[in-house]
DNA sequence: CAGGTTTAGCTATGAGTATTAGCTTATTCT
DNA sequence: AGAATAAGCTAATACTCATAGCTAAACCTG
């Protein structure tokens, strides 16, 4: 249908209309790939990871299902553009809410219930990148890339509270970032597994949130006195 | 094969040797029931929870797929029964490592080792148990019966860690049970996510547990000197 | 021990999945 | 305008879970 209409509307003698010629083809490509993707954080959201489709995705843009393979080689390549983009939507939001709040503990406070928020309404993409439903595909060294600048995040709202008297010194470690995720990672299991419908905030675990804040600062008091009291550095 | 052995090795005139008749034909279906989900956990432990398929446990077992169907409904009783025979074993794991260690605080430690250990002996058992990967099988009120019994454990251990003064009176709580399982899931979490291979006691996370419990000790402190510093009841 | 019932296997079939191959048609470049 | 590219399609393969219906063995009972 309006098959030359593009001869007919696009006056094609000089290069005054687009800048790049092929660029208007790559565009609607990306697009219709953000579009795949759209429609597969949506299956997942309603059908779980697992319940990710091919065809699904297929039947709701409204295409066979091999056409899907004109843009992504396989379906786990779907879930390494999903396990990527959700990265990086994640860092966004962790890294917004930092910067909105006081430098050290406050942002640190701040990042990491934004990040349970977030998880908690983003549930399925949060399970496909904090837990591993398929042991078949590992991440992207590019999405390795993103969770190193998070940790980097941490660590330098970490060494804010050290520097602001906050925390200790030794909160200025690699340790204290793990302890730090392994708290956060802790409540959104729980609230992921066993009270699949409440929101953040509400139900029996995430309102430890704060608590576990609080544990987490007394791991590294600022006074060590006699420095007995180690923290297994 | 041995078709008849039953008949000229087994004299049938009195009750003598077996009670009920048909005793054998349930034992042997029983057997087979076990034999399924033995094959089921191996392929599970394999390939991923999501990796396990009715069709290849069946051609481990020597027979065709839909011969399986006389012994499960669907591939999902099979997730039921594995998910109920897991937290049966993990809770007899666990009741035993608490039973041979002091009363109170100690027992809780030995415990919830004990169940790390487990889960990450048992990696995808875990999964299916403490996360929830495919969201349309809810576990059954009788799985939910074993999983009250081991809330049921550690209330009692809290309860005797109060009682010798291991612990402040709060620690008597659901909330303090809330706060120790959610500590154990994110060590669990962190390492089964990101260190797939490494045993407990090893990696970035699983060593982090000590000094977890001494923070939840600390988070329900003996004296509550003025009873400002409250927990949060 | 003979006859009927239950059980455990089978084959055949249907609907669903991911994926590949090869063709057609529309778009875009030269 | 004609060549090249891209995006769709249909057809086909090889899996998956699941159901229906059959056969034969095991078992129970009179």
């Amino acid at each position: 249908m309006a098959r030359d209409a593009a001869s007919s509307t696009i006056p094609a003698p000089a290069s005054t209309e687009v800048p790049r010629p092929s660029d208007r083809r790559a565009r609607r490509r990306q697009e219709t790939i953000e579009e795949i993707l759209d429609i597969a954080e949506e299956v997942m959201a309603e059908e779980g990871v697992n319940g990710l489709s091919l065809a699904e995705v297929a039947r709701r843009l409204g295409v066979q299902p091999p056409s899907i393979y004109k843009y992504f080689d396989s379906l786990m390549a779907i879930f390494d553009a999903l396990f990527l983009r959700g990265q990086v939507e994640h860092l966004a939001v962790m890294r917004e809410a930092m910067a909105s709040a006081e430098p050290g503990l406050g942002a640190l406070t701040a990042g990491l219930e934004a990040s349970g928020r977030w998880a908690l309404g983003h549930r399925a993409l949060a399970q496909l990148m904090f837990w591993r439903p398929v042991p078949s595909f590992e991440p992207t060294p590019e999405a390795f890339a993103v969770s190193a600048e998070m940790v980097a995040l941490e660590r330098a709202a970490l060494a804010d509270a050290v520097a602001a008297g906050e925390l200790g010194p030794e909160a200025d470690s690699d340790e204290a970032v793990y302890l730090l995720s392994t708290l956060i990672i802790g409540v959104l299991s729980q609230a992921m597994a066993n009270e699949p419908d409440v929101d953040w905030g509400q139900g029996r675990f995430t309102p430890l949130f704060p608590k576990l804040m609080d544990l987490f600062a007394r791991a590294y008091p600022l006074n060590s006195p006699g420095s007995k009291r180690r923290t297994l550095t």
